[in-house]
DNA sequence: TAATATGTATACCACTCGGTACATAAAAAG
DNA sequence: CTTTTTATGTACCGAGTGGTATACATATTA
């Protein structure tokens, strides 16, 4: 492994850990073996490191979800496999989704949160995007869609984050649960 | 207002706004019109300063919830209360509710989680003991009233949320829906 | 009026912060 | 074999960090 990926894969566990304001440039060089000019060599500054390590997360995060996302009328079906998907990436990468959760309820005048935004909208629209193209098959959700798309959003993170501190297992039964719960809430 | 009391105001402002690690000692002293010392002195320590903000926040918001959630044999009717009396909460003081979601949020290993766990816990407590309490008459509740306290807070914080970006209004047909929605999870 | 808390200000501490100037090493290209 | 680009190390920067020693002022109490 070549210091460029060392530095970013150390950035996210210990940011992750501690939070991005906590860690050090110092302390995060040391932690990869690498002094600190070799970090600035590559990304320039601080706050080009995180955004590094969000684009290494939301690349993938976001692909994977936009496939299980594909409406094809069918809707709980497609909450079921996109809740999935969410699931399986959150415990493929628990340190990242910890760190991007973070980020997502940092205060929304700090540069954290400015380096989360632009990912959550895409997120957002990714939803919001499904939930306009059931309408044709649930007429009762028209003109919903975008707060559909923010608690069904909300409502995985609220589990994935149960998940990651043990009070709560991300199984099939859950993911189940879970969406016919939401698509009462639809239907009512 | 004496200086105690505005610097506790400009804390909760400013932790709110920017993040706890995000603002100096000296910029709140700068902030709240009073020297450094002057904060020390009432304070002792930049985390005592922050354990006040959150024990002047945390004292009525369990009080005012802790009274809407007693019991009484009408488990939907106590909810419809209960999420009522944190969303009017988080409408009277939504800086602090602002600032309580994103230390909940912060990282497990940093100081600033450390100062909210304590009043996570008793918030847990809270719902868990009417949970525990409602199992008498709903037994298809049993041993799941640690879980349905962590997913109701949970959604609770995720409208609320919501409503602080403005992208909800945290309005009675909102709670009922909500309510009515988390019961279904219940019964089925 | 004297003694005692209480509150506030000046000036400083050692330390860490994010970031950089500059020299050197290694590798690729001519 | 030299030149140029890429990569890494040494040493440093000014600014800001949380925190404090100490003196001074203002009340309260004896």
């Amino acid at each position: 492994m070549d210091n460029r990926q060392k530095i970013l894969a150390k950035a996210e566990e210990l940011f992750a850990a501690q939070g991005y304001n906590a860690v050090g440039v110092q302390e995060l060089a040391q932690a990869a073996d690498v002094t600190k000019p070799t970090l600035y060599h590559y990304y320039g500054s601080k706050l080009g490191l995180l955004q590094a390590v969000l684009e290494d997360g939301f690349l993938p995060l976001l692909q994977q979800t936009r496939e299980a996302a594909q409406y094809q009328g069918d809707l709980p079906l497609t909450l079921y496999r996109l809740a999935n998907a969410y699931f399986a990436f959150s415990k493929a990468r628990p340190g990242f989704y910890r760190l991007q959760l973070s980020l997502w309820f940092s205060p929304p005048e700090s540069e954290d949160f400015d380096a989360v935004r632009p990912w959550g909208h895409r997120q957002q629209e990714m939803l919001e995007a499904l939930f306009q193209a059931a309408v044709r098959d649930h007429g009762n959700m028209k003109g919903r869609h975008r707060r559909y798309a923010a608690t069904f959003l909300g409502m995985l993170n609220t589990l994935i984050s149960l998940g990651l501190n043990n009070l709560l297992e991300l199984n099939d039964e859950l993911v189940f649960n879970a969406v016919h719960q939401f698509m009462h809430g639809i239907y009512s």
